[in-house]
DNA sequence: CGACACGCTGTGCAACTTGTCCACCCAAGG
DNA sequence: CCTTGGGTGGACAAGTTGCACAGCGTGTCG
């Protein structure tokens, strides 16, 4: 990670159908480097993929909730996690710390509707209790890219390359030299 | 958002790069359908997006927290979102039911920094009071197409342009046959 | 019933982009 | 000094996109 990167991840999150070739002329670079660039990002795991993203509110899920469930003593967190996968209204669930709890972001059809989806998702012997927030407003929409920027000056912007071994010992490297 | 749709959604999700013609060629229809599809996706603002998806672990912030913010009563929640909008490591926040509640998601570098992190967030008057959770483990990573598939075949699945009215009268298929 | 509009199909073309390879240059490290 | 790694600029074939065309079947409407 260094700033060209950021600016390639910043290119790319304001206009990701640009495609490689305009990208590099944007940045004034030559493609095989911001093909390389991305290339790496992808294989560092920076980049997770390009899948598109999906708005629940037009599909028709305009109500956002989050759901804090509390499970019981002794019951796996596994059976919990297996039975919220399968409601396709939880979008995102974590186990946190607490006793033995749980968080789930769902979204509903309607303020009524989410009556049904936390039925759904109570439907679970291990949930002993649950508590529900709705969620009225995105004052900050999700986002991750200035997090990259931060990574960079924040905390000394981690070479990519850990090229600078303190101590590397000499290998004996190639004994027997290319022709 | 019909059949088509979806499976088109799908098949974009699990493999984003393959663009337009290999899309059409594995679902066996035309070129332009795909390419219309997901221009109507697009426009309907059920796809928002192509944007890279960008990993806080891979950036190097491996813990997540969720902040439950209680906001002095009189003070506006633009001034905290925008408090927050400028902390790098807050990566959503919403405001909430509740006595003037937040909820913000945040990460950091270690436990240790989630304090930094904190501190971050909390330095600004109109919050009174504030509550931390870690995440432990993402039991269900963030999804969407579940929702997408439930949107059909759950509540009615709203043909895309309102074309099925319930008397269909028999179309006299072919008065002049084929040669 | 007939006319019409709309969406999907299949085809063709020119222009562009991608993937890949090359030689060359430069800075840093041993 | 040599070696290594990264960036540059150029080239190539292959693939893809954007756009246009006509035909056809179905649902809508007069």
């Amino acid at each position: 990670m260094d700033d060209l990167d950021v600016t390639l991840l910043d290119l790319f999150t304001a206009e990701p159908r640009i495609g490689v070739l305009e990208a590099s002329r944007r940045l004034g670079v030559a493609r095989g480097t911001v093909q390389s660039r991305l290339d790496r990002l992808a294989a560092d795991g920076v980049v997770t993929g390009w899948a598109p993203h999906l708005s629940p509110e037009a599909l028709g899920y305009p109500v956002t909730a989050f759901l804090t469930l509390e499970i019981r003593q002794g019951a796996g967190h596994e059976s919990v996690a297996d039975h919220l996968a399968e409601v396709p209204e939880v979008l995102e669930a974590h186990t946190i710390t607490g006793a033995g709890d749980m968080w789930a972001r769902v979204v509903a059809r309607s303020n009524a509707d989410l009556q049904r989806v936390i039925d759904l998702v109570l439907d679970d012997p291990a949930i002993v209790r649950s508590s529900t927030v709705i969620a009225l407003a995105e004052q900050v929409p999700h986002r991750v890219l200035p997090l990259a920027r931060a990574s960079l000056s924040g905390a000394g912007g981690r070479p990519r390359r850990p090229r600078r071994p303190p101590a590397a010992p000499p290998p004996t490297r190639r004994p027997a030299g290319p022709a």
